[in-house]
DNA sequence: GTCCAGGCTCTTT
DNA sequence: AAAGAGCATGGA
């Protein structure tokens, strides 16, 4: 499959700090998500897809191919320069659209935590206890573990994949499934009903519940507030510390969460 | 050695 | 309600 996209690229995304399962392979990444597997690569605007396990037809959407970007970047520019700078120098992210019960996963073991870290652990969650899809170079890939997959997966066991305090949270969450619970069906719920359901859940907090409305539901209104955006929104917007989430969620209206993004790979490119 | 990372929970004021 | 301690772990 081969598409030209504009406000896309690969490189920004891979390393966005949305997604963790995007390997870097030859010119391009090996991409695992939803129970497939395909390699992408791009030139200028045109990027190609080769599913390498499972059918090609939900790969646009979940790389947002169907949103209209020059319209979020129009309507987010000229607010001021500090945005505008991050926008130009990120305009090729997209919000991924993820799976909501491995966004909850991930981002609970995202907590005080480092983006080689987090990698590093949903990589050994997927190679212990997920399918293999594919090999590639010798190289085997393996499909985000299925609740049935970590059914019986101890405590120990997620500490030994480099969880570390957060192998309990994990767990717990597994358990809640088998009573039951169903992260899918919470999709019909209001953005605040639903961030209040995966507040419930141990180690999720406000940050990572925000994450995982972003990327898992496709809510954009939400700001998630880590150790970077915070000092990037002290250090460049007129605002306390007391007061950031409800000033960005305001100020970048309606779409706090993709603004988030640009600031977030900006600041983190620009550490000073 | 200390500090930090896409913070959260639990305890104490 | 608000503030503080503690938390696994590897890299800088």
């Amino acid at each position: 499959m081969i598409k030209k996209v504009p406000y896309f690229n690969i490189h920004q995304i891979a390393d966005s700090g949305q997604t963790f399962r995007w390997y870097p392979h030859e010119k391009g990444y090996i991409v695992v998500a939803n129970h497939k597997a395909m390699t992408i690569t791009q030139e200028g605007e045109t990027i190609q897809i080769t599913s390498l396990f499972g059918d090609s037809v939900d790969w646009p959407a979940y790389l947002g191919l169907d949103e209209d970007y020059e319209k979020i970047i129009d309507e987010l520019t000229g607010k001021d320069d500090y945005l505008d700078k991050a926008i130009g120098f990120g305009r090729g992210i997209r919000i991924l659209k993820q799976d909501p019960y491995e966004m909850v996963i991930t981002f609970i073991i995202s907590a005080n935590n480092n983006i080689k870290r987090i990698t590093s652990a949903v990589k050994l969650l997927s190679e212990r206890y997920g399918t293999c899809l594919c090999e590639v170079d010798g190289v085997s890939y393996y499909d985000f573990p299925t609740p049935e997959e970590l059914k019986n997966v101890t405590i120990e066991e997620y500490r030994a994949c480099g969880l570390g305090y957060r192998d309990q949270y994990v767990y717990a969450f597994i358990q809640e499934i088998h009573k039951g619970l169903d992260v899918k069906k919470l999709k019909v719920l209001s953005d605040t009903a639903l961030k209040d359901a995966l507040l419930r859940l141990k180690g999720v907090g406000e940050k990572v519940a925000n994450c995982i409305l972003l990327f898992g539901y496709d809510r954009k209104e939400g700001f998630p507030i880590d150790t970077w955006i915070k000092k990037v929104l002290l250090a460049h917007y007129p605002v306390s510390e007391d007061k950031l989430k409800s000033f960005a969620e305001c100020y970048f209206k309606p779409h706090g969460g993709i603004a988030q993004q640009y600031l977030f790979y900006y600041g983190r490119f620009h550490k000073n």
